[in-house]
DNA sequence: CCAACATTTTGCCTAAAAGGCATCTTTGCT
DNA sequence: AGCAAAGATGCCTTTTAGGCAAAATGTTGG
């Protein structure tokens, strides 16, 4: 029995709580969702909200961490032959196709989606709320990272924060450039110069 | 006239909240610590605080800005023409001495202190109110390295992003050390590695 | 299938935080 | 001195945070 009636349940709620968090948010902005809204949209009471997330910026938080959590999942899937930084980039490059996807699942990123997350973004208490959860990521890339090379020391922890520093330069990059650039050229773009030890360019 | 009475007394009331904040904050526990006691301790009503910051974390967190944005300016002080990456090893390592001269202002950091600090750092709203503080710190970084190599593009942001990176792991990696390491020798080989290119040690 | 057990959900409650608004003070300037 | 601008304060309402115990719901051994 991998998993029980009782544990699916908790993480389904999770999810739908999560998941009707951003999309609020998104849709009428972050300062007019009350939490109880959420929990209302997820059909769980305001309690219990309360008991999976410590805000309501937490609850938006957590999808962008589960997504982000795939790339050290996927550091650790590739083949261990495969050189460290090729890894990393085909690992990041998941990550961000996955954001890709869109909200309904399938959908292709609207206008106004797009539009209501970048507004989402502005959000201080947001942006603590990422920042805190992408510093759990940064642990699990550090582990992964030991793991695949066997390192220890500073090492490990240094490359997943530069993972995060990659991540999140093309990630701002790609949200302010109009018009947009590709992600996989930003992204090839970044790890290029950081495999290059980021000599000043030119 | 460089600055006026009114400016001066604007920036001591909210150095004195934040150094209130941090030094309840330490000696009590974070949760302990009520903003109205923050405001009393810097002589100001409860309501002023909140003129000032938007919540306790983000006082707390104001010290660590303050501190770090000298890095930003560190980089602009230094000479013109010496290699960026010099430049860049400097500036951290004044930040990290600015850290070391304790709170009375001179006095060692002594163990009491620390173990208060490192029990504050694990409150998940300061986490989150410092990393949004240093997002802040890696604009001012950002512009001062395009200033200085005069490059545009994703070059002065990734570099923004990667002494960040730099900061967070010999931070890190000292408050774990014990016995403790020297930071310059921690900070020395964090850069050594990042210019060059983070290959895989051995 | 049932009964004892474990975990989760929920309602209730209090303390604290967040922030709008009007008013009073202080500072800056002529 | 006197007026205007900016800041500090008090008061108020809404929302959040989270402890606690009761009810509901899954889990397991007989």
């Amino acid at each position: 029995m991998a998993e029980g009636l009782r544990e699916r349940k908790k993480r389904e709620t999770r999810i739908a709580l999560s998941w009707a968090a951003v999309r609020l948010a998104v849709e009428r902005g972050y300062g007019n969702v009350r939490i109880e809204d959420i929990a209302a949209e997820a059909g769980v009471s305001l309690r219990t909200f309360r008991n999976y997330f410590d805000s309501k910026a937490d609850a938006i938080a957590a999808r962008e961490v589960e997504r982000s959590l795939r790339i050290a999942e996927e550091l650790r899937a590739r083949p261990a032959d495969e050189p460290l930084w090729v890894a990393i980039r085909k690992a990041i490059e998941l990550h961000f196709a996955l954001g890709e996807e869109g909200h309904g699942g399938q959908r292709p990123p609207d206008d106004k989606w797009l539009a209501g997350i970048r507004l989402m973004m502005t959000e201080p208490a947001l942006q603590g709320a990422i920042a805190r959860a992408y510093a759990r990521v940064g642990d699990e890339l550090a582990a992964a990272v030991a793991d695949r090379t066997g390192t220890t020391g500073l090492y490990p922890r240094l490359v997943a924060e530069v993972i995060g520093a990659a991540r999140a330069v093309v990630m701002a990059e790609w949200m302010r450039a109009d018009p947009p650039r590709s992600i996989a050229d930003l992204l090839g773009s970044a790890l290029d110069q950081i495999e290059a030890g980021l000599p000043v360019p030119e």
